[in-house]
DNA sequence: GTGGACATGTTGACTTTGTCAACATGCGCG
DNA sequence: CGCGCATGTTGACAAAGTCAACATGTCCAC
């Protein structure tokens, strides 16, 4: 009854509609920025009415929910993609994967806004996004864990590791996208400079302070 | 002509309402999130009309604009408090300044939110926003130059290490704000982990790597 | 002083947009 | 064959931003 309501909706009236206002919106997001989707205008981008999205989702937010959710697996599979390309070092792996991720940023913004933006946000219950999300942090907590097996990082909790490079490359990737950062006249230099001194500071030696 | 007008508004029928609509939205911020920040409902808190507000901003955006800035200027005050505060050496000076950081926006999720948010991005062009942002960066470069004066750290272009900074300490406060960060037990640990490990990264000492 | 100019505030109205209810339609199954 | 359900459409409504027209208080020039 359920198994075959994908097939159904296929071969309905439209298509995969749900599919379609997925990518649709993303489209529009990527175009003119998260403000620019309307239901309407969703709606006759489709050549659908504008309330059709309802069938589909709840309401607006759970679309735009969907999005973001998948946006997470767009960059979970890019920085997926990048890491298997690349067998070197684990010090390597964790670099690229965490310039990857800036990069992501930088050619979606307005998508990587809506991922981390409030339309997601106390949306936090649901399970598509919040799935989403935590593959893509698993996926840098096995990273990090690698780098630590090989003995050149810390042997800290693995998770608040990956916690701190999140940080990192989360926090540049947003004030690069909402255009905080000015001066930055080399930006690629900025992410690896970034990337550098995280992974600098996890290096396992004697600690000084605390 | 314009010097004695923030004089007669004071007098005015409502008092200065330009001040009290940046107050007031920002306490609506702080009560219910940006979304529940209505020109009707604000007008309705201040006992004034709903359109009064467009006598002092253009628009929406522009009011928020102005609570985004006032929110700059309280972090601002707040990290030169607690760096004042603090006569400690050069470490302890910018990671108790990051630390602050992130405590200032977990305390004011929402307003935080807002000072990095779509309603100011875009808005760049802003000479109030822009000013109040630069003040706080400028802010983090001057405490890192101390530091790198005193030798700990890396003598490279300040303002890179300072975008470095700041990116682990937005990231951090954006996670955390947004509820990203979940198996969060010790939210305190976690800060001082970063800031640690930023400030291990930027230590002076030969690179092996790169 | 007094009248006009201007800043400030109000009200009514319009537009956009999200959303729902009522209705229409097509597909598959008994 | 016809019923039922998923899907889509249309009309309508409410919330919210915004503007134009109007009202009013203040201050300056005379």
């Amino acid at each position: 009854m359920f198994q075959d309501m994908t097939e159904r909706a296929r071969a309905y009236h439209h298509g995969d509609l749900r599919a379609a206002l997925l990518d649709e919106a993303a489209a529009m997001i990527a175009e003119g920025g998260a403000a620019s989707v309307t239901m309407r205008a969703l709606g006759q981008r489709l050549g659908v009415s504008r309330a059709a999205a309802y069938r589909h989702f709840a309401d607006k937010g759970e679309l735009l929910v969907g999005v973001a959710a998948a946006g997470f697996g767009r960059l979970r599979d890019r920085l997926r993609t990048v890491d298997a390309d690349a067998p070197r070092s684990s010090v390597e792996r964790v670099r690229r994967m965490g310039e990857e991720y800036v990069r992501f940023a930088l050619e979606n913004p307005a998508h990587y806004r809506l991922m981390y933006g409030k339309e997601a946000l106390g949306r936090q219950e649901h399970p598509e996004l919040r799935e989403a999300g935590s593959a893509l942090f698993e996926q840098l907590v096995d990273v990090i864990q690698a780098y630590q097996r090989s003995g050149g990082i810390k042997r800290e909790d693995p998770r608040a590791l990956a916690y701190v490079a999140w940080s990192a490359v989360h926090g540049l990737a947003s004030l690069l996208v909402d255009g905080q950062i000015q001066g930055a006249d080399d930006v690629d230099g900025l992410i690896r400079q970034t990337t550098r001194t995280v992974l600098d500071g996890m290096r396992a030696r004697p600690r000084r302070g605390a």
